[in-house]
DNA sequence: TTGAAAGCGCTAACAT
DNA sequence: ATGTTAGCGCTTTCAA
């Protein structure tokens, strides 16, 4: 490939006119812009962007954290994030961690080392220590924490209303006339996991139902731990089981459904369920699932244009910005036609 | 951020020999070796990536063309291919293009002035001009071509064997009687499009079979076009009608369930059906499909790998190298309990 | 083994 | 408006 020295040379101009002429910054007479130009197309030449990264300072790259693109929850928001980066000519980065600090530690440093402008989060679960978070962004990176957040952490947001998008949905189970509602959670230590469980007891209360104890699963936001409890929530005498299910996220809905197809119990006929996040796919198949859709694709567009915001110094305001976005309920077969009784 | 020249001070050591510690690449003294990594330790230095690259003329960073990340057969492949990159110190940077040669084209002159070390290319369907790939590969970038290709192209290639997938998958729905099954095949234009319809009609000739002109839907490779057509097909007087469809992927499949649902046909009571791609998460709902399983997983990782080794020249031979990939037939509850007739 | 210095390709400050 | 040049942070000769 050629350099701007040759360019240069083939145009009859200096390196810093072709420069110039490049990124458009110092203006450059008509005829040598053309010289220039043509010189370009001739060798067709583009600038090295490692070499402009080294000297600007900045790569117009942004990484994105994720735990794992293979969890359907993510290349929505993915996609969001790099079309909304691309729109501003930044390319986007994503890293995989399978939700590991350990993993974000390493990828961490990695972005410090390639010296990325800015950071979208989705931050792991289980990290307690913030320090490596608060150094890169001390050492002047943005970071843009997507869906979680942790409180003192001083990066603009975007997130959605986990208490009122449970909320909605459980108000919606008990207005079919389900009084024992089981809901199986995600880890209660995780913001998210609480968030979604006090909505579902928000409406419980407001309704003057009684939390049921061993209506409650607590799991882990996979899958697995979602089957073991339901299997569980099923083995109660039948006076004691549950006539609906609310479901915390769509990992933990796969786990309900095979547990309700192994033990032959049929949905929406013997048992509601309702669940947050909303499958595009799922719904070529059946039961077609009432849930709690989040705005995925917005999620990563917008963190992607808060960020770059602050690349670029617009956002004059220094404390950080948290958006929170509406979930929308979306009401299907799977708490429709429920014919037992509503205990 | 602390420079090399930082640590060389701090550690009373010149600039080359704190280069030499941090690459390993020549022998340094304990004494001078300890020294500096003691001021990288207090100076919490890492090399600036993008200086090395600019001097080394490599980025440890390889691009990878897709259409949509959305579209549930790429998360798996990346995945994979990033988990080879990550295995050998390199950086993957996906890339959505929607399928759009003009999109792929701007990516390819985003690669080279980013001065990526490889690329693996899923090709766009519909490119024709092939130039672009060629003068890439030409200056000096390695591409490996994954789950399509076009012949002709000297790249690597990891694909999978699509005929005989197909084929296993309607001799399956033959063995089970049926003997008007219908084929909704992506374009035919696409070499993808033409294996996988050639195993279809393959398998017909095989048992005997004729190829009935009505009962083959061509389309697109989109949800879209396969619910017209399926609509078409069930528009069809009954004994014309097809006893069993096999879709070419799982996109258009999306929309043969929607066309089936909305008729009220069910499946496999009615018709039964059978897809090239297999979607894991489909699994938790029903129908389970019959479907011919590729190893995405395996195929970006492979493509990875062969891509690395390009890079480091351990690939002795020129001439390109062509992985083909088995297919794995999975017979599940879309195409059993046939209840109607086999005509 | 170690240090000095050139240079990767570019931008930007400065001089003209 | 244009040219000259320093220098971004690193690796890699080349000498010592």
């Amino acid at each position: 490939m050629a350099t701007i020295k040759e360019v240069a040379r083939r145009a009859g101009v200096s390196v810093g006119t072709v420069s110039n002429v490049m990124t458009g910054s110092v203006t450059v007479s008509s005829d040598l812009k053309h010289r220039v130009n043509a010189a370009v197309r001739e060798l067709h030449y583009r600038p090295n962007h490692v070499a402009r990264s080294l000297k600007t300072r900045q790569t117009k790259t942004i990484g994105m954290i994720i735990s794992d693109i293979t969890n359907p929850f993510y290349p929505q928001m993915v996609r969001g994030a790099e079309d909304a980066a691309l729109q501003h000519h930044y390319m986007l980065v994503t890293f995989n961690t399978d939700d590991r600090v350990e993993r974000e530690d390493q990828v961490l440093a990695e972005l410090s080392a390639r010296k990325m402008d800015g950071l979208l989060l989705v931050i792991a679960q289980h990290r307690t220590d913030m320090r490596p978070l608060l150094a890169l962004h001390d050492a002047g990176m943005p970071i843009v924490c997507l869906d979680r957040v942790n409180p003192g952490l001083p990066f603009d947001s975007v997130t959605v209303n986990n208490v009122k998008g449970s909320q909605e949905c459980v108000q919606h189970l008990i207005a079919l006339g389900h009084r024992r509602i089981a809901a199986i959670t995600g880890n209660l230590s995780v913001g998210i996991g609480r968030e979604r469980f006090r909505g579902y007891k928000t409406a419980l209360r407001e309704a003057g139902l009684e939390l049921i104890d061993e209506l409650v699963a607590v799991g882990e936001f996979r899958q697995s731990t979602a089957y073991e409890t339901t299997l569980r929530l099923l083995s109660l005498p039948t006076e004691r089981r549950p006539t609906a299910i609310f479901s915390a996220n769509s990992l933990m809905t796969l786990g309900v459904l095979r547990a309700l197809e192994e033990k032959g119990v049929s949905c929406p006929r013997d048992i509601a369920l309702a669940t947050f996040d909303d499958l595009t796919l799922a719904n070529a198949f059946r039961p077609h699932l009432t849930s709690v859709a989040q705005p995925t694709y917005e999620i990563g567009y917008r963190g992607a244009e808060l960020l770059i915001e602050r690349l670029r110094n617009e956002a004059v305001d220094q404390t950080p910005r948290h958006v929170r976005m509406r979930t929308e309920l979306r009401i299907r077969e799977s708490t429709a036609d429920y014919r037992g009784e509503c205990r």
